[in-house]
DNA sequence: ATTTATGTTACTATATTAGTAACAATAAGG
DNA sequence: CCTTATTGTTACTAATATAGTAACATAAAT
């Protein structure tokens, strides 16, 4: 359905810093495992870094760990972190005034999209990065 | 997240189809609704039609109908008429074979993302178009 | 000072999605 | 059987979103 890859990519970093937990790993570093570059995984470590995930420290002998244990750390929060819009793109046209359709759809659409997605919510709390770890083996 | 309109467009489709229920629209008359043209709507249509959620006649005075109430027809329904993929992007590159993180991510976010879309289709399972319809009032 | 790392910006490339146009095929109605 | 209206279908263009790249100032350690 959709191919922003940016959920993803901060999960994927985040596995990394919790198979290593509490080690320091550098953006190059992780770069390599994602097979992409390090501009584009300190963008994602910023956001992570915002919501308080991460702890990154510059200079020589820097990187990135984890702020707080797996067990502490939910799919929702990484979710929350990255996320940028609804789950699902809207009707965001202007609507054709003569058509009752077409005026309610927006409103109707965000309703509908911000419901699912909060359920979706619920169950991404329930799972942990040690989830995803021990998933890894 | 992510900008993919076709759930939206075939929601708005139906709901356009469900508020006339049982009437014929033609896929230019949905078209002005919409804000787009023709030959999009057609495109729609033909996966709706696939999954038997609506019936097409072609032809002068031709169009398109609910193949049934819209008490029998969810989003859920609508969703698997138009879903192409999973619901995030994965990590889809050649893995980097040192990293066991890196091996093991695909397998790992595949399988957490099919149980987050099977969660939000029993959502979905439990709303049906005259939900949508009565949200339009 | 030198080294190594992040934060940040500007830019390019690629992929996805939407939009457009055109036309053969089909069906209805005179 | 001719005209009209509609879908099915294809090929194409345009717009947008996403990923990727490069460069460099800033910061910290030694």
């Amino acid at each position: 359905m959709s191919k922003d890859r940016s959920f993803s990519t901060a999960i994927h970093i985040l596995a990394m810093l919790a198979y290593r937990h509490p080690d320091q790993l550098s953006s190059e570093t992780m770069a390599i495992g994602l097979r992409t570059n390090p501009g584009l995984v300190r963008r994602t470590l910023l956001k992570l870094s915002a919501k308080g995930l991460i702890a990154t420290s510059k200079g020589k002998g820097g990187g990135s760990q984890l702020a707080k244990p797996p067990s502490k750390i939910s799919l929702e929060d990484i979710y929350l972190a990255v996320k940028e819009g609804p789950i699902f793109g809207s009707f965001d046209k202007e609507p054709f005034e003569l058509c009752k359709v077409s005026c309610s759809m927006g409103s109707v659409l965000a309703n509908i999209y911000d419901e699912l997605e909060q359920d979706m919510m619920v169950k991404m709390r329930k799972i942990k990065l040690t989830k995803v770890i021990s998933d890894i083996g």
